[in-house]
DNA sequence: CTTCGTGCAAAAAATTTGCATCCGT
DNA sequence: ACGGATGCAAATTTTTTGCACGAAG
């Protein structure tokens, strides 16, 4: 698990100070570690502890945040981005819920079956992605009522 | 591999009409098989076969491709929306170049190795992701002599 | 001739940028 | 005081929508 210490450490170390709105953003994130936000949730949720707070404040902070591997950037099902704490410090995947962005984070990672079985001489890999969606239990049983 | 006059026979089986448009866009998809093509793109090289083709006719039938199976879209790199020609029957995932688009499939999924392994009983998947980023053997070559 | 599809223009949504000012160190 | 950070407004980029006209079956 990530501490706000650290990443507070991490940022300064990195030359970026610790404004009220770059805390007012980390206190959102910390406060939804293990769910996917949107930048328009995270710009509604720092905007109530910090008023004028604004959206290229939003935007320039996450981007630094991913870029120091703070945060975890990813689009749900194609749709709008999305943010998340980076949590563990081990490699790891995520089981996604599409109804609340909430994220369970599993060890299992494919690529290691996968190189044993398949060799590629036509791509480099650098990276990978492997999500799973569905739906927790709590929007598993809201969506049954709807539908 | 899908053809042309599948997918021609399942617009129509659909109720959708058979435009020029439409053909120009198919046109351009099946030309670009293997590729991922961002909307942009699609518009560019469908507007040199048609070209009063329309932004918003591209959007439209991208989505009605997409409802219908004929074509996949996913966010390379969580960054701009990007299509292609949904080219084998089965369940595969792909290798993406991160310069070009050009994909290869691979039949290896993932799922199955983590559904012998891990029961979440907290989520009820209704899909996945698996995507590996790189490469290709040509952007590769470019890339090394940019830098 | 009926229904779906298209172009156009405009709106909406998502993200980025320039610049003067402000604030953390 | 210096340099990064912010707010604001405006520009971009991406995608969506309403509506009258045009075209496919």
């Amino acid at each position: 698990m990530i501490d706000r210490n650290t990443v507070e450490t991490t940022l300064k170390e990195a030359g970026y100070k610790l404004t009220n709105q770059r805390k007012a953003i980390l206190d959102v994130l910390f406060e939804h570690q293990n769910h996917f936000l949107t930048a328009d949730d995270i710009y509604l949720r720092t905007k109530t502890k910090y008023a004028q707070t604004n959206f290229s404040t939003i935007y320039r902070n996450l981007e630094t945040l991913v870029k120091l591997d703070i945060i975890h950037k990813t689009n749900i099902q194609d749709d709008a981005s999305s943010y998340e704490l980076v949590c563990h410090n081990s490699h790891h995947h995520h089981i996604i819920c599409k109804g609340c962005g909430k994220t369970e984070a599993i060890d299992f990672c494919p690529l290691e079956e996968f190189h044993g079985k398949i060799h590629d001489k036509n791509f480099t890999l650098t990276d990978h992605k492997f999500e799973l969606y569905g739906y927790c239990s709590k929007c598993q049983k809201q969506n049954s009522g709807k539908e």
